[in-house]
DNA sequence: AAACTATGTTTGACACGTCGAACTTTATCG
DNA sequence: CGATAAAGTTCGACGTGTCAAACATAGTTT
């Protein structure tokens, strides 16, 4: 069985903002997707035409751009990567949506299938309350070595390194084991 | 304040390699780094302009590698990204190591300070015995719309369009941005 | 239909990260 | 020391993704 060539994030990217594209408005045209991904039509173009050999999308000169069923796929599927990690950075990880959104949009081409569905799970479990983690994680009390807030400010990151240990046991969702 | 370049993926792994193989031979050359990124002599030479110019590595030519304080303070912050996801992937989620250490190292460019921070904290509460989700997350217990374990395979996606629901709708962050 | 405006395409240029091959230095060995 | 090997650099080339500007087409107006 022969494995596809890896869709580059760009490309991937193409394709989901064609896919929201399609269900807001109906159509897509070079322009839309070029305000969407905040980049020049003529670049639309180009990509567009290396989508196109690929069986992407359809787009006929002039026209209107349109996803092919593997396209289609194609974009569920990063679509349902985005929506998997957006979740678990707000419901989870309890970040504003904002942020989430920004990550989420980085990772969902960096992640594989078995992480996304575990992730999918995690959220899943928050979600019918089973887990609550939120009060954990953003509580005050600080742990060691949490304390890169800034980090990316000037590429500088104050973390130390001995990050591990130091939590007050305060138990309170499901805890099978400790190991500690 | 200026907020300074972000630096690519790429230079961050230049880094990340850098500071391992310092901890690991004391020096580095060229060519550790070319093994160690997989990647051909020259190119490493043609990168190391500039982070040379950045002033996040030293070199002279024909000399070893160093990296200069920034330089290290940046690959820290690159490994704590990285230590943190690979953590969140095998203590939080159950993953395999190889497959977490392959996801974090695309994810750890992805990833936003705070993120990080949340993150870490979570796997602090697992490794504390306080949260155990694995078993959870595991079971073969099989939730709607979790199904794209071959995602990637041929970049097709099995996933369906309603992958959410089924559990209480506990939340409705989700109609804002739609251009994500 | 002619003009004008929206939209889309092409072209030439550029930065990045990469390669392979030719060349240069440095190191080592006989 | 001088020859040879190993390491590093440079050079020319390439694919990707991007832009701006010139050009082409389609769609509306009048």
């Amino acid at each position: 069985m022969h494995r596809k060539e890896q869709l580059s994030p760009t490309h991937e990217m193409y394709l989901k903002v064609l896919y929201r594209l399609g269900q807001q408005n109906d159509v897509a045209r070079v322009r839309d997707m070029a305000k969407g991904l905040g980049v020049n039509p003529g670049t639309v173009s180009a990509v567009l035409k290396k989508l196109e050999q690929a069986a992407l999308v359809h787009h006929d000169r002039y026209g209107i751009v349109a996803l092919t069923s593997s396209g289609t796929a194609v974009a569920e599927c990063v679509i349902r990567r985005f929506e998997t990690i957006k979740a678990l950075l707000t419901e989870v990880l309890g970040m504003d949506v904002e942020t989430a959104e920004v990550d989420a949009c980085m990772m969902e081409h960096a992640v594989s299938p078995e992480t996304v569905n575990r992730m999918e799970r995690l959220v899943g479990l928050v979600q019918v309350g089973q887990v609550d983690l939120t009060a954990l994680i953003t509580s005050p009390i600080r742990m060691k070595g949490n304390r890169c807030s800034t980090c990316e400010m000037d590429n500088v990151c104050q973390a130390e390194t001995e990050i591990k240990s130091e939590v007050p046991p305060k138990r309170t969702t499901l805890s099978k084991s400790q190991r500690n």
